[in-house]
DNA sequence: TCAAACCGAAGTGTATACACTTTTGACGGA
DNA sequence: TCCGTCAAAAGTGTATACACTTCGGTTTGA
């Protein structure tokens, strides 16, 4: 995530700050405001929020202005829709080419997990439980991919931050000790399982009272800070 | 694709020349020179390039300006495993709630297809066949798909447009029919065959002398057009 | 002859200026 | 009181200016 240039460094802490909802979702981000705020030109802040509203975490309305993004229920079942595509693929490769040192970095991962939620640090806790997916296609070797689940991860991140308690923090990452058990013994069905649930406890979490599962919910309206 | 903005105009024009190749791959893009092509300023040529550097299709260097992306084979092969992941997940969801006007929607494409593919119309023709994919994500109401579909889509389609002969797309055509077939059938275990098999045959035909299936290839040295 | 240093041209990176749009709040009429 | 109008303020959209880096070619010294 090291990015040296003055760009990516307002992207990395406007993501942060949205991530971690010292930002909250519809408020309005103006330029002038936070060119001040970083001591850089309008022209900077332009850039990183033209970055970011590709990324969706902010919304952009043209000659309005920047707002950080409010997702709808529909768009974050869709999300997780698309993760469960993409990883149920992923793990299928990772068993087919399974490799000892596969198996240790997902253990190491866990043990760090283990230890943000023991310290009850939530925005690290929140960034290591995504990572782990992201892990898994790294260790596949297929970058797009996890670029990809990067993408996917923070897009929703800000509603994770948002609704995830401890408890359920804890239940992950049990669920992902034993996805990694069911990927050490190669047993698929049991893995495609595991992980498929694991996706969708992590999505019926965050959706307070979901909407039945029919599509294109009008966007609820979002919090309307400033 | 419409895009009333002035840079959304840039972008997609920017994109059409890239695909349709009267950008070479490893072009430099100079930004004065493009201002002065579509009688604007640096500014919005630099805010298209970088939206079309986080799309992949172009390639920025700090202080050295841009450049027509080159994928890498390898990065090729990326592409193409995670859209096998993402469509298998996909035909199988279409075929769990499959409807008559879906069978509708996807013949009518196809007969497009067959259209472009007669008349010797290249551009359409490539643009047609990813579309297959795409529309298939918006069948099953999956916005988010259909946009990541259509990303994958473009960033190879530099690649695609490149190599792949009339022949070949007449083949892709075949498959697609099948696909559809399959999918009215509601056989999902030949649709995905035969889903993995297209892909499998397009990515083929897009790479030359593949490396054999291994990872991480140096990215080949790019066309060095000026 | 060759290589290293130098200089000007070309091009990128950032700040600033200004035009245009949206918002806000006050005023006036019904 | 309420609604429509209008003008000032705030904010976005685009162009331009200028500093700094990179690139090519020439000169200079050994």
């Amino acid at each position: 995530m090291e990015n040296a240039t003055p760009t990516g460094f307002i992207v990395d802490a406007l993501t942060r700050s949205i991530v971690e909802h010292r930002l909250l979702p519809g408020s309005k981000l103006v330029e002038q405001k936070l060119a001040d705020q970083f001591g850089v030109s309008r022209t900077l802040i332009r850039q990183a929020l033209f970055r970011l509203s590709q990324n969706r975490l902010v919304r952009m309305e043209p000659a309005r202005g920047a707002f950080v993004a409010a997702p709808s229920v529909e768009e974050a079942r869709q999300v997780f829709s698309v993760r469960r595509m993409l990883e149920a693929g992923m793990v299928r490769s990772l068993i087919a080419d399974l490799k000892p040192q596969h198996i240790k970095a997902l253990k190491d991962h866990i043990k760090l997990e283990g230890a943000a939620i023991g310290e009850g640090d939530i925005s690290s806790r929140t960034e290591l439980l995504g990572d782990f997916h992201v892990l898994m296609a790294k260790l596949i070797g297929n970058t797009v991919l996890a670029q990809m689940l990067g993408d996917l991860n923070s897009r929703c991140a800000l509603i994770t931050m948002m609704y995830q308690s401890d408890q359920e923090a804890a239940h992950s990452q049990e669920e992902h000790i034993a996805i990694v058990n069911a990927i050490h013994a190669r047993d698929e069905a049991l893995a495609l399982r595991l992980l498929d649930e694991h996706l969708c406890h992590v999505q019926a979490a965050l959706i307070p009272a979901s909407s039945p599962s029919s599509s294109s919910s009008p966007s609820k309206a979002p919090v309307q800070s400033q």
